[in-house]
DNA sequence: CGGCAATCTTGTCGTTGACAAGATGCTGCC
DNA sequence: GGCAGCATCTTGTCAACGACAAGATTGCCG
């Protein structure tokens, strides 16, 4: 049997992401990430802790990715606040075994110093963009309202609650449309 | 040992909610349950015949109340559209457990005929009542951003991950002004 | 080249969900 | 009254899992 995986921390975590995306955060095993990774039923420890560790790994990789995409946009030209809604549901759409943990501290080490870190920074950009764009008045209750319906329609596209009604529709041009529907204007970031 | 509970069915199902509402789905085991009701560990089996089988009756009961309190708003004068998320919210932090487990589909049996029976009762009436409410060549659009509001508010509310925003508040009347905020105005049954 | 830390394996324990087989008590029917 | 049959519950068992401990292997740094 080869010792060194080469890098089993990525292998595992990758596994993971696979497993969540298709079945939920319930549905995996450590022990079967370590038969995926062709390595011995405790190699997965030796990263992660234990169970609780490897869904607090992935909740902060999720935030990163999460801080990337709006960081993205918030360089762009012209980012209205809908434009910040659509690239959470579009993370969610595309990073769905992320999204499924980043907001269930009952699955991991909530207080893990570098899941802190990650979910600070995140934290502050969104509301430093939201309150940018509205202007900080009413930003506190706008940033909510925001941040619900965003993640709202996430997680319901997600766990297949709407199924029935969006059809073929890539949700995240859905959930432009709809917030249109729902939302006063709020300017744009022009420069 | 005395056989006969008395009434087995709901003591397991109140300590699941028990147990859901305060360490989230995952929390939960059939043997734990057992031993808080008193009888051996195979016993809650023959009510719900698997651990999903408990899962999809919580499911079904809380389709059921939620169905009830949707209808109540209908039954009062003055329903507001913003009525209705405001019970939405509130259904969610009054019966966390059924709410944890409601859109969850990956925990149960999401096929099984009564969950079909009471799911589809639940939306009909949610439905129905927003088309009533906004007219309907927006409803479809309107519907599923009022339910991707008021869900995304409950689901971000009960993990804990408003905690610092909301503080001593009531979560539902925060609802109230968020939605404010957030919605055109869409009308109200009058009679 | 030697030691040392990182990585991985092997072995074990208590707990769990699921299933099977049997015990108990209730209910309706003759 | 008694018995048949069914719902309810118990006991026993199995494979899988998470966690932990102890040991093996490897590569790296001095």
């Amino acid at each position: 049997m080869a010792y060194h995986h080469g890098d089993l921390r990525r292998a595992v975590l990758d596994a993971a992401l696979d497993v969540i995306a298709a079945d939920g955060p319930s549905a995996i095993s450590l022990r079967d990430l370590a038969r995926r990774a062709g390595v011995s039923h405790a190699a997965p420890a030796h990263h992660f802790k234990d169970k609780a560790g490897l869904l607090t790994a992935i909740a902060v990789e999720g935030n990163e990715l999460l801080a990337e995409s709006l960081a993205e946009a918030i360089a762009e030209d012209r980012t209205r606040l809908i434009d910040l809604g659509v690239r959470y549901v579009r993370f969610a759409m595309e990073h769905p075994g992320h999204f499924a943990v980043m907001y269930r501290p009952d699955l991991y080490h909530r207080h893990a110093p570098e899941l802190v870190t990650a979910r600070e920074h995140t934290g502050k950009l969104l509301r430093g963009t939201v309150q940018l764009l509205t202007g900080d008045q009413s930003a506190r209750l706008t940033q909510l309202a925001a941040w619900s319906a965003a993640h709202g329609f996430a997680t319901l596209a997600l766990a297949g609650n709407l199924d029935k009604t969006i059809g073929e529709q890539d949700p995240a041009e859905l959930f432009r449309a709809l917030a249109g529907v729902m939302f006063v204007d709020h300017g744009t970031i022009e420069r």
